[in-house]
DNA sequence: GCGCGAGTCTACAACGTTGTACTCGGCGTA
DNA sequence: TACGCCGAGTACAACGTTGTAGACTCGCGC
């Protein structure tokens, strides 16, 4: 069906090898076979078998991107970041989802099917600090997220600490003194949940105020509906708060709806951060003040470091760490304090 | 550096081929051999190149999928489905980004990356009508979306005109007179645009509505900043309404966060209805009335037929056209009517 | 007139896998 | 004993491409 080199170099009438030179500009060739050969290329709409080229040069041309689910936000949007980096650098990407188990994480990890691939843009969720032996793979790995430090690959990962005390500091700063979270993982030390959590409390200490667990609302999942539950649990509980710090995005916009529903106004009698800077975060009513934790940045960077792993064939070199830099986006749901006096 | 059935081979004392057969569970193998084989594969690691497998026969695992933006939510959580889809199939998917762009699309149905697929499921955006002829490719293509028709490939969608006036009939039957559009398209008949925008037409005509072009909203992209921006222009425009029906859903978040801003209540003032039921229309405030347009369905359906022309090989059978059933979720944003008297 | 390099092109092998055809014993049956 | 068949395994070619080595023809300088 699909015509091959050998079928355009029949109908040229030259060697099958004159075609592949064609196709990749070699130099010497007469004008008069070039066109032959091009003609005959147009007329069999010969497409060249990229199969065949993997094979022989030990290159796909494409890299693998897994993550834990690309209806979460966050992830879509890392994952559009990734495939528009990698077509700009002119290779293509193949999506997995892991659903953030462990075990289908750690299958993946050792799964054939990444032999269809040059490298791995990888977002664990799932795994853990255990399951860093599990990183130690034969091909070109780029780690993402926080649930593994210290790991034999490249880690692309956020100032997730400072940026979660910044943002806690952004609420003190505007004169706020009880700030619940939503999000937090009963006992998670290392991950997201754990490092933010932990940037809260730094917060807090720096200004003196009481850390009070009763204002810690724990969830599983970063759903907008576990972030709204969430929130509800806090309500019912009766406990007092002026702030809430959801530890992403849809965490807050779910807290923000039942904050809402139970008629306290955002950011009037509660302000509300949250952490990711979604699309949607600039759409929701109001809009919501959050982390800019530097994800386009991120993805560049990701593939880049992988691109440049399997450029230079050096599986061994030594890891390396890079840090994106974060900033606090100023919305509605917790404006800037309002400065008064001098400029 | 990775190991090949030849290495295993030597390992082993077996020819290449013996290996291969016992990967392949070929029934003749003495248990003896096929334990010194399996002992080869254990020690050097070694994993199948899939590559070569591809070459040898013709089949890569692997599907395209086409879409304009995964920053988009409708676009992000098709792919979710696809990919889950693909999964349970066995084989895995290729995600491309178009941007919705029409020269993008084209060069993309013509690319040689594709080699690398058994198939692409193609979700046009920028194309229309007059490209029909460029789904005419020498591989299995299934078409999703609303741009083109009758085209010679296989193609699943929605039905958009009855959708869109079930969803204003629905509107009218809760009472509301002056239904407001957001996100038309000029001049558009074909096309999500058009296609809906001609259902609620249909509706208004039953009901003996008029069909005022002053509460039309335009815009060209689908997003949420649009669909605020478009709300507020028939806003300053001054005209009349008691209810939005938005082409899509992040359209109708974003003229609803309009709404709002200008002091209107959803729904007591204006009912605000969407389409696509995305996973945030549950949890805005309020929860969105929208239509389900079968998004699930539309995925499996794609990834099934997809898979099925691969494996018949039959790329010229006749071009199938398959339609996915919707309904109306009803939700805060325009309840129900209140059904009084009976029961 | 001959060698030499540059220009143009070809033949062949190899990438790692799998299908096909084949070899070689041993066994049961005529 | 001869025959064919079956189990177990091997050798080779092929998928479509590209790198390497080399063939052949000029024209140029000695």
């Amino acid at each position: 069906m699909a015509s091959t080199l050998h079928d355009v170099a029949k109908l040229a009438g030259v060697s099958i090898k004159t075609v592949s030179n064609v196709i990749h500009d070699y130099p010497h060739i007469r004008p008069a076979t070039r066109e032959r050969v091009e003609q005959a290329i147009a007329e069999l709409g010969y497409i060249p078998n990229l199969t065949a080229r993997s094979l022989r040069s030990g290159r796909t041309g494409a890299i693998a991107l897994a993550v834990p689910d690309l209806g979460l936000s966050y992830f879509a949007e890392l994952a559009a970041s990734v495939i528009e980096a990698a077509e700009e650098a002119g290779v293509v990407v193949l999506v997995e989802q892991t659903g953030g188990d462990r075990d289908r994480e750690l299958d993946l990890l050792r799964s054939p099917r990444l032999k269809m691939t040059d490298g791995l843009i990888f977002s664990a969720l799932g795994m853990g600090q255990e399951d860093v032996e599990a990183l130690d793979v034969p091909y070109p790995l780029v780690l993402l997220g926080e649930r593994i430090f210290g790991g034999p690959c490249d880690h692309v990962t956020m100032r997730n600490v400072e940026a979660a005390r910044a943002a806690t500091e952004y609420l003190i700063g505007s004169g706020r003194q009880r700030i619940a979270v939503i999000g937090a993982h009963e006992g998670e030390v290392i991950g997201s949940a754990g490092l933010r959590l932990s940037g809260y409390r730094q917060a807090l200490e720096v200004h003196s105020l009481p850390f009070d667990e009763s204002i810690i609302g724990y969830t599983t999942l970063w759903h907008r509906a576990n972030g709204a539950t969430c929130m509800r649990e806090l309500l019912d509980r009766g406990v007092e708060f002026d702030a809430v710090f959801g530890l992403n995005d849809t965490l807050a916009l779910g807290a923000m709806r039942a904050l809402q529903e139970s008629g306290r106004r955002v950011p009037d009698d509660v302000a509300v951060v949250g952490y990711d800077d979604l699309d949607e975060a600039q759409y929701s009513i109001p809009s919501l003040t959050t982390v800019d934790p530097g994800q386009p940045w991120i993805a560049r960077t990701a593939v880049q470091t992988l691109l440049d792993r399997i450029e230079r064939g050096d599986a061994a070199g030594p890891a390396r760490q890079l840090l994106a830099e974060f900033s606090i986006i100023e919305r509605e749901s917790a404006p800037p304090p309002i400065r008064s006096g001098t400029l």
